[in-house]
DNA sequence: GTCAAAATGTTTCCACTGTAAACTTTATAG
DNA sequence: CTATAAAGTTTACAGTGGAAACATTTTGAC
């Protein structure tokens, strides 16, 4: 029902996103343009707007697909070392991983001018991604520990932290020679558990 | 010999970054635009080439201008407080603050495929922005204080917490309700500090 | 089954963008 | 005084996103 090649694409939309997040691997956010989407996919540039509406529209889609792809980075870490004693570990370097890897997908996802910041299934797909973050900081504590709010000022920090590494690291801000031995982990403050 | 207002501007080079920045504020990077600028300064779109070769150049020197104002920012509440107990508070709610008052801005000077990441005049300012962190945090010390790069490392906390904070305030990702209440310095961690 | 209607793509056109080339005007150095 | 460099303009061009009118296919109601 989909490999016609006649006159309908069969699933153009999904196809799209997927052109542009190659065209972002390959190119950078300054080669990713509506048309470069359209004529990978072998369709007329004025195709996307029956799916997407307009150019916010296709990055939404193309920023939502990046967040899923974040949280599928931060999953697999934990599912594949989960006795590891301290769970976060393996998210942030997933979310690290994933800043330096895919730099320019990164820098959509986080900026709000460029996409519908308010778009239902971006702020779903975004929400999990923070969800994670949030999982893997319960029961941290710091020394406001009796302080109000003390679970939301932790996750608070703890996202801020491993964010802030991840774009500075992504956007060549950190010294070549601190990252050569020094990653998240060696910064991340040894916070304590409850029992 | 500045306002002869004939044919030549007089300081062409300072007017258009000053345009670059109030468009920034008014209409955000979308409306950014060399020809824009150009408008703005009453001269024709392809003067600026000019002084800044591209549009990278310009958007390069409108960079540079904001981390001047990011390291006044910083340093001003540095000034205003100097006998703060901890004097990075300061300077971490200046970097928040300025995030969240200009934010196309902040975005523009941590984008590094629009500007030219390597030029010297932007390096210099923006290492006068992380000197500022660097000297506020020096003596600052962490659990790993004897640990080798002990210092490096809490200069690389400190930093990306801050970064991280300011970026997910500006992009609007922080939830607000946490945001109503909850600042920097109610998350940021009580470093010790050796006597 | 038929056929109107909706969905999906195309063609064409337009305003806007950054850049290059040739040209004009002003300032400056010798 | 004048050759030359610096600073701006005009013109042209390829690329961008978007709107409108049109073509083709699928689908749903009868």
């Amino acid at each position: 029902m989909a490999n016609k090649r006649k006159y309908h694409h069969g699933n153009l939309k999904q196809a799209l996103v997927d052109a542009g997040l190659e065209i972002l691997e390959e190119a950078g956010l300054a080669g990713l343009s509506l048309r470069a989407c359209a004529e990978r996919t072998g369709v007329s540039h004025t195709a996307p707007k029956n799916h997407f509406g307009n150019m916010s529209g296709l990055l939404t889609a193309i920023a939502a697909r990046g967040y899923q792809q974040l949280a599928q980075t931060m999953q697999k870490g934990l599912d594949a070392d989960a006795t590891r004693s301290r769970k976060s570990d393996a998210a942030l370097q997933g979310y690290v991983e994933f800043a330096v890897t895919h730099p320019a997908l990164f820098e959509l996802m986080f900026s709000r001018h460029r996409t519908n910041s308010d778009d239902p299934n971006l702020l779903e797909l975004a929400g999990q991604c923070f969800a994670i973050l949030r999982d893997v900081s319960e029961g941290l504590v710091w020394e406001w520990s009796d302080a109000p709010d003390a679970a939301l000022r932790a996750q608070m920090m703890h996202w801020s932290l491993v964010h802030g590494f991840a774009q500075l690291s992504a956007s060549g801000k950190l010294n070549k020679d601190s990252m050569k031995h020094l990653g998240i982990l060696d910064i991340f403050p040894q916070f304590e558990y409850r029992a």
